[in-house]
DNA sequence: CGACTGCTTGATGTTGCTCAACGTGCGTGG
DNA sequence: CCACGCACGTTGAGCAACATCAAGCAGTCG
């Protein structure tokens, strides 16, 4: 771990751009750069949380052990910061997130942090805008996931990476077969049986992990109607 | 609707707790206090949002119209604020709240409440680690909704009346069999005979809307293994 | 009394999970 | 270098869980 020169780094998070001088000199005392590789565990579930973590680059997975089997509750692109509400709820981490692909962390410590929100306004408004957009966005995939069959949701997914991870047609998913399912919350033969399914209607090209979106107009639609 | 007079408000938020008599004063010049009975709606999804909805007391369902059917996202018991994400989100409700029992709700100037959260470290700081305790219990909902079968979520739902709404093993439900089915994302039909299972296997005591939880203890672990 | 709402129950069809078999690529160790 | 185990992926068959459809009942309101 690195300490991190606040002042110079090129991306800082909407709230942190709110800061002055002398508090990112203060955020550079209290935050560390770590950096982590495709599979490496960022945040494990259930252990405390005792830092900010802040996404500065980088793709990861936010999961849970359910009682049965792993769930993907999302998949989160920098910037962002990861699990705000861990942080200020019960003090205990309730997602682990892990590495989907190269990624930097800085983790910042939960006083600091703390004493932002408290001094400076534009800062802890950033927050809550943050907070709220993450909210709202969780809420759209919940309804997702409750009222969809299986079709729609595989359908969500590709759409998800193509339009909020990548902006691409054409990408190479950053997951596993199982991944995929334990974020559509199928079994893995489903997503197997869609994707082929999508592939022979022309609707997907699907190569291993290389997708190209061929009728985007009909994924939309099937995502929709579920 | 009244003017409110806050100061003597003996059901204050815990964030409107750290306001300044002075702060107390001017959100009483911007409040505004309704009353609705079961049944009327408050809050209209896809309306611009121009108010925080303080719920002052009562009951009150969160939910939404899907593509398909209605979704009861959430029963919030008061005291809470309603759709915080809504009004620092895009401005537009991505839900409806209707009362269940008769409620109180405080209308407050998003203006106002903004300023309090930009010069009152406290306030922004409690309003935060409300967002972040509601977000957690959202996710715990979802998580229970994607992984359980009928069964468990039908048990899960009886389980949030006793314990979070009504405190007591025995109570009368403050919602319809199909409000019930939306709430859990199934079938009335699948409520209907779950119930019934449940009153059969005295498990439960089921007299229409009379609940009564005679083997909380076996109602727990179906709950729990879905 | 008829229309209506809320609820229950049974019969039937569909969806998607489970289980099982098999193919493939990759790394490890003999 | 080959044999083997292992993770990942695909495919098919059977079955359980649910939704849907349909019918009927009780209570209520005009």
């Amino acid at each position: 771990m690195n300490k991190s020169i606040c002042q110079l780094c090129s991306l800082k998070s909407s709230a942190a751009e709110m800061l002055s001088d002398k508090e990112i000199c203060i955020l550079g005392e209290n935050c560390a750069e770590t950096h982590y590789n495709p599979g490496d565990i960022i945040i494990k579930q259930d252990a405390h949380s005792t830092n900010v973590v802040y996404l500065k680059s980088g793709l990861v997975k936010i999961h849970i052990d359910g009682i049965i089997k792993d769930k993907i509750i999302k998949i989160t692109k920098a910037p962002a910061y990861l699990c705000l509400p861990s942080n200020f709820g019960d003090k205990i981490n309730h997602f682990s997130a892990t590495a989907l692909e190269p990624t930097t962390v800085c983790f910042i410590n939960l006083d600091v942090f703390k004493k932002f929100i408290y001094e400076n306004g534009d800062f802890a408004y950033q927050i809550i805008l943050d907070m709220s957009k993450n909210e709202l966005e969780n809420f759209h995939n919940c309804l997702n996931n409750a009222q969809k069959q299986n079709i729609g949701r595989v359908a969500d997914v590709i759409l998800f990476f193509a339009n909020t991870i990548y902006n691409s047609n054409t990408f190479r998913l950053p997951v596993t077969r199982e991944e995929l399912a334990a974020l559509a919350g199928i079994t893995r033969e489903s997503v197997s049986r869609i994707l082929t399914e999508f592939n022979n209607d022309k609707i997907l090209e699907v190569n291993g992990r290389q997708i190209t979106i061929l009728n985007e107009k009909l994924l939309i639609q099937i995502s929709e109607k579920g």
